[in-house]
DNA sequence: TATTTATTTGTAACCGATATCAGACAAATG
DNA sequence: CATTTGTCTGATATCGGTTACAAATAAATA
């Protein structure tokens, strides 16, 4: 049932060595020789033994992905879910195996990623998002195993070390609000989740105001509304901040999520959308289309962020261009939809 | 850096097979001579190394963790997302890490299940749905490797054979439909995902026609209405099946998000919820408590399946109770919200 | 043809753990 | 005190690969 590199050697009349340089397409080795060998491989589905081959070569053929929970789901929106998906799926093209964990989880000791890199379990991690402990951090460095860092550049690492990808968020912000100015709207919010210390939305606010001062808007930062993080955002918003509301002509929702809760409660409390006001979210989640109107929003490259992340273990676990770091930010893009249509064009 | 077996052995000057002995709790070791052992490799954070386990005999310390993909989610419903998150918790508590992969992935040469095997890299599976091939259940079962089933019964596995945890989904159609029934609906409808040949949903809507019939109401199988299965679904029954809708007085959505979607279009259609339609879902989403109003549901035990689930897999692995085979139907519970509320009741 | 050089293959040590078996030592028995 | 029994520990082979080094073979040179 198991074959062994021995197993192959003994049929083909050949040493454990000889096969285990065709397998691994040795250049000492004669072509001839490493065909039949490969041949017979092949034939006999051999795959090599994870455990014998970690502890004498040193890959383990697994890479840990590091998540965080957030309100019982991965990650902090649906998104993540996805980018999630496309990683593990980018990996499995290079045989490589996902190992799933949750950056920070109290009480355990050693900590997860810690006991991973004492076991020796990984090649590299690929970090989603940033909450892992600078202890953690350090000790990956310490280990020297790869990592990359998605999604969020942590606040307590020196940007200067560490390879990242992730979009960019302060594009995202501009160019959402601008297309709420193209459309007309001279008084535009942005709602966010609460945890503002998150570079990912002080950069969405960052572009939302800088959009508002290239057309010559002011910016108040009242207009700045922190609202929660759910689906529930919509009858929080007008509850606490109605006038505020009812005086706007856009809002930019930093997530999705709460652009559809807004749109569930607006109608109710008649407003109309996109006449009374237009409104733009962040994600592209999947309800986008769902939804009525149709959810405007601006497009995370989690497909490109995925490869380039993936990619980029893959040549530093084979141990190129280790010296000079890799840090790419990928511009989001902008999806019109219902929402923040001008009912104006339409009319024509 | 890294800490050996070795390294301990040399410093407390014993040999490597005592410090082994000592460090997996053998009888064959003077209780002085562990705690002095413990406590050093304590006090040095020694871990095993993984590859040379699981070389010589012992466990990798990996569960694969087998799900499918269903328009770019993980798994069929949220629901899915967070059983998800609950199987990797469970797992950790036992220093198990999980390898998680799609059970079905065309054009892999070998399916990665296989190559998991014959790699050797797993001591077990989870498998979430059913989307493996025949093949490699049986390969499976030949490498002798454990593994549950969840959430739904292969077809095409004998189930005699096989350990197995899921909900009652057949009891939860009933108690969806009965709640319905008592709440004063007469005219009940089901509206179910597409993929009518899944087990799951066939089972729901067999509960929802044990219902009726209970109660002495009619079935009929028009009202069975499969629909797209998305938040989109609003806009569709509307359009194809209006008549049944306007007529109808309780609607049982097999999953939360096409109850969702019907929640925002019914508004517009000028029908209100509960008053002239009351609905429940499947699932318990956590939307179900962000929309208007809130969707009453049935609750799938997702804590209590993935606590099933590997502790059911850490028993066989540890050679446990492997002969007999355990297969629990756990029920699932009705939650009532204001989808299915009684204005009467309300007004006393 | 004899000798040097280049290719190709085999031998053996090693990676870090486990387990069998034999030996050391202490306690129990005659 | 000699012998048997029971506890505990160490030496060693092993798991399935990799790799440095030596050996064998083939090709190139004198």
């Amino acid at each position: 049932m198991k074959v062994t590199i021995k197993d192959i050697a003994a049929q083909l009349d050949v040493s454990a060595s000889t096969v285990s340089r065709a397998l691994n397409d040795s250049p000492l080795i004669k072509k001839e020789t490493r065909d039949k060998i490969q041949e017979l491989a092949k034939e006999l589905k051999f795959q090599f033994n994870a455990g014998a081959r970690s502890l004498s070569g040193r890959k383990t053929g697994n890479i840990a992905i590091v998540y965080e929970i957030h309100q019982g789901q991965l990650g902090p929106s649906l998104y993540i879910n996805q980018l999630f998906i496309e990683l593990r799926h980018v990996l499995e093209k290079s045989d490589l195996d996902a190992i799933v964990l949750e950056g920070y989880s109290p009480g355990s000791e050693p900590s997860n990623i810690d006991r991973l890199l004492r076991q020796q379990k990984v090649d590299g991690f690929i970090i989603v998002h940033d909450h892992i402990t600078v202890k953690d951090y350090e000790s990956i460095k310490e280990a020297d195993i790869p990592f990359v860092q998605l999604q969020l550049l942590p606040r307590y690492v020196e940007r200067e070390k560490i390879d990242y990808f992730f979009s960019d968020n302060t594009k995202g912000g501009r160019i959402a609000t601008e297309h709420l100015i193209e459309m007309g709207c001279k008084n535009i919010l942005t709602v966010l989740p609460p945890e503002v210390d998150y570079e990912e939305y002080s950069n969405r606010t960052l572009g939302y105001k800088q959009a508002l001062e290239a057309h010559g808007l002011k910016f108040k930062s009242t207009n700045i509304v922190p609202a929660n993080f759910s689906f529930s955002v919509g009858n929080e918003l007008f509850n606490d901040h109605e006038e505020l509301i009812r005086r706007a002509d856009g809002i930019f929702f930093q997530t999705d999520i709460q652009a559809f809760g807004f749109l569930t409660i607006a109608k109710e409390r008649g407003i109309r959308i996109p006449e009374d006001l237009k409104i733009i979210g962040f994600d592209d989640s999947p309800l986008c289309e769902a939804v009525t109107p149709n959810l405007s929003t601006i497009h995370q490259p989690k497909m490109k962020l995925a490869e380039l992340a993936c990619n980029r273990i893959i040549s530093l676990i084979n141990g190129k261009d280790g010296s000079e770091l890799v840090q790419e930010i990928v511009p989001p893009s902008l999806i019109v939809r219902g929402s923040s249509e001008n009912p104006d064009i339409l009319r024509d």
